[in-house]
RNA sequence: GGGUCGGUACCGAAGUGGCCAAACGGGGCGGUCUGUAAAAUCGCUGGCUUACGCCUUCGCAGGUUCGAAUCCUGCCCGGCCCA
């Protein structure tokens, strides 16, 4: 019998799971959740294992249900936190909720007949439960002995800033969802990562309790990197789903850079390529580390799965006009499509006519240089690109033949800082 | 409250009258190399209408001196010890 936790025990990311879970998916489908917390108005990659266990379930006949948390949100979970965090207000956390279930919705299949996704809002039952039926229904079936044992809770109870009742009572209310989904929806499994098992359990729990019957969890592990830094983040913050906040470009760039020592690791995780094809992947970064296939493809992968394929050709090419060369040969057209996202500023094209502005006072005015001292040193230093051309001359000045098409300068400081100027 | 040691650039840390815009290390930025990597290596890391020149900076405020990060006075802040 092969089921599903096979897939992702090879793909690494079966962290833990309930006894009887085997065999329970052997046996039939079943129907699981997993819950997104409404903290910003957009997913980021830290959310792409969750959302793609629930496709990887749906693909294997299971019935997904992705759960957003405009209830959980006005709470906060503890779980994984040092410090009790500051209240989300309702509005925002609704309008965090509408903005994520767009998102949430992209990843799975909401036409597959019987085992068609569904999205759910737990604001809708949360925010009518009355305190009094909380404590009766929920709050008695478990006590504050075994919540006390969990790790999330221990943690906070020996730190110095404590944990309030509010965040305390979290995992009832997860509890209490995943027991609702029980009854209402005949959801057998919770999944979610490893921080989220003391949560998890706790439902499970619950529903031993209060239906004397049996459920499942199942957690993946956090996502490391091989050098201990943090997953997900780059020198600009998050990298988020919403390509208004992260352009295609830098998406793709974020996993085109991933460590030799991760990509096989990432490859797993994050996209649908079968073992051999990883396998094969995998020799080439051992082979031929150079030509960064693996790279490419998980790359090439991920970002057709959040954004589609027009954008993943654009961020391509982007990417190939930006570390190929010279901008000579590129149209002012290509120029705006492909530096979209880059940082860019305006400059009246009159100031170019004639002796033109210098260069020294431009890097200032656009902000790659935060001084005119510092300006001059990353001229003479070498790390000034006029269009991706070298420029060490600190006397340089900018006119309108440096312009492509007349409309636009593309600046450059180092490998990867690049500024467009706009002519108007 | 008393004693004592200390507060130097992004961080750590030298310097204790001029040779100090301030050693050295880390971090950061940039060049070369390379694989848009790592390592290595080199340069930069206060400001100035463009600079073997000027201005500001060594906890703060005064003072001594031709000249102070360096000496004196007061104040503020931190560590340790004693009450």
């Amino acid at each position: 019998m092969t089921t599903i936790l096979d897939e992702l025990r090879w793909r690494g990311l079966l962290y833990e799971s309930s006894d009887g879970l085997e065999e329970t998916l052997a046996r039939e489908r079943i129907t699981l959740y997993i819950g997104f917390d409404p903290s910003a108005d957009s997913l980021h990659i830290g959310h792409l294992l969750p959302l793609l266990t629930l496709a990887r379930f749906q693909r294997w006949g299971h019935t997904p249900i992705a759960l957003a948390g405009g209830g959980t949100g006005l709470i906060g979970d503890p779980s994984g936190k040092t410090h009790e965090r500051p209240l989300l207000s309702k509005e925002q956390v609704a309008a965090n909720v509408e903005s994520i279930k767009r998102q949430l919705a992209q990843f799975l299949d909401f036409n597959a007949g019987d085992h068609s996704a569904k999205l759910l809002n737990n604001a809708d039952w949360l925010t009518r439960l009355s305190l009094i039926d909380f404590l009766r229904d929920v709050g008695k079936h478990l006590t504050v002995n075994y919540m006390l044992a969990k790790d999330s809770v221990r943690a906070r109870m020996a730190s110095e800033t404590g944990i309030s009742f509010t965040e305390f009572s979290y995992m009832l209310l997860q509890a209490y969802d995943f027991a609702y989904l029980f009854e209402h929806h005949g959801c057998k499994l919770q999944a979610g990562g490893s921080d989220q098992w003391g949560n998890i359990t706790a439902g499970i729990e619950l529903i031993r309790r209060a239906f004397g019957q049996r459920a499942y969890g199942l957690v993946y592990p956090l996502v490391t990197k091989a050098d201990g830094t943090k997953f997900g983040k780059t020198e600009s913050g998050a990298v988020w789903l919403d390509p208004k906040r992260t352009s295609p470009y830098r998406f793709y760039q974020f996993w085109y850079n991933v460590d030799d020592a991760d990509v096989g690791k990432y490859l797993k995780y994050f996209t649908w390529l079968s073992a051999a094809e990883i396998e094969e992947l995998e020799q080439s970064v051992t082979q031929h580390p150079e030509r960064r296939a693996a790279q490419q493809r998980l790359a090439r992968e991920v970002t057709r799965m959040v954004h589609g394929e027009t954008a993943l050709a654009r961020a391509e090419e982007a990417s190939q006009a930006l570390f190929g060369g010279a901008l000579t040969s590129l149209s002012a057209e290509d120029v705006a499509d492909i530096f979209e996202d880059v940082p860019s500023s305006t400059l009246p094209r009159h100031e170019l006519s004639g002796e033109g502005v210098a260069l020294i006072d431009t890097l200032v005015r656009c902000g790659i240089a935060t001084s005119r001292s510092d300006a001059r040193r990353a001229i003479e230093g070498g790390g000034i690109y006029i269009n991706n051309v070298q420029s060490a001359d600190a006397a340089r000045r900018l006119t309108i033949n440096d312009s492509i098409d007349g409309q636009f300068i593309v600046l450059r400081k180092g490998r990867k800082n690049y500024h467009l100027i706009r002519l108007v």
